[in-house]
DNA sequence: TTTAATGGTTTCATTACGCAACCAAAGGAG
DNA sequence: CTCCTTTGGTTGCGTAATGAAACCATTAAA
């Protein structure tokens, strides 16, 4: 049997994981918010097979997370950007590395700082606000299901 | 070929996915916050198959994430929950919702959405700050690695 | 004219996923 | 005590996804 995929659960999340959840697809991304831009870039910073990287670069590019850009004369050389709704994701990469930074490494132990130029120090940790702008506690949530029309 | 984990990365990013992203992982999280704490209730919801089910939960036990409590008088019953490890995982469940909800349904056309009962309000949307508290340009950041020792 | 670089596709082996069937321990019904 | 149900799995088996290596087509450089 196929994969199940996550198509028909009413829910962002499954949404979201279904566009971007795939092994290796949320790493591609990463680098590509790291600078990365030629699919042998992509290929040698992630030690990912040439099959497996085609084929994800190209439902990306399906998806509109990220485009192909020929950048050569006459077709052999390209580049792959996000687009708007992939640089979208870079609060989801945030919110990974914030935990593994913490729960993996331990504070102060990552292998990598991402740094703030204007102020040179790191970005403050990433949490779900309320409206006063203060961290919500998980009891002080509701869920709310919309009726389907 | 087996899988390749992302073990030998040295980068939060792939530590945390090679914990939580795996298919499925991360919806049984999902639902471990929306109430869920037993093996057929997670079933039930997600539509899993059991023994894929069985394998992410003792993945998830054995990496802290979740727990397994008996809640029966001879060990016939038991509760997943999450622990600080996974609770802590929330922004993380938060940020994929929030685009989600942007980019695959768009804004105000979401199937659920999480009221702060406080204010009576949704979250508001979960953006990397900087220092002064403002959200941040991509532009702004600098990565700096940090050499091994 | 040959060689190298880019960006793939193809082939094949191995693993992970999905379904259904089976199972074991405990509790309750009769 | 015996049968049946509930819970929480495990086992087999077929199919899809992954990974490594080989191959390929186009363009450009030597």
């Amino acid at each position: 049997m196929a994969r199940k995929r996550f198509n028909d659960m009413p829910c962002s999340i499954a949404q979201t994981l279904n566009l971007v959840g795939d092994w290796w697809t949320l790493l591609i991304i990463r680098d590509a918010f790291f600078g990365a831009r030629r699919f042998a870039e992509f290929e040698s910073r992630l030690g990912i097979a040439k099959n497996i990287l085609a084929n994800r670069l190209s439902q990306l590019v399906d998806n509109g997370i990220m485009q192909k850009v020929d950048i050569g004369q006459t077709g052999t050389h390209y580049a792959y950007e996000l687009t708007e709704k992939g640089r979208d994701l870079f609060p989801v990469l945030t919110a990974l590395r914030q935990w593994g930074d913490k729960w993996v490494y331990g504070e102060g132990c990552a292998p990598m700082d991402i740094i703030e130029r204007k102020s040179g120090r790191p970005l403050a940790r990433m949490l779900p606000l309320g409206a006063d702008g203060e961290p919500v506690a998980l009891g002080d949530l509701e869920i709310r299901l919309k009726e389907k029309s």
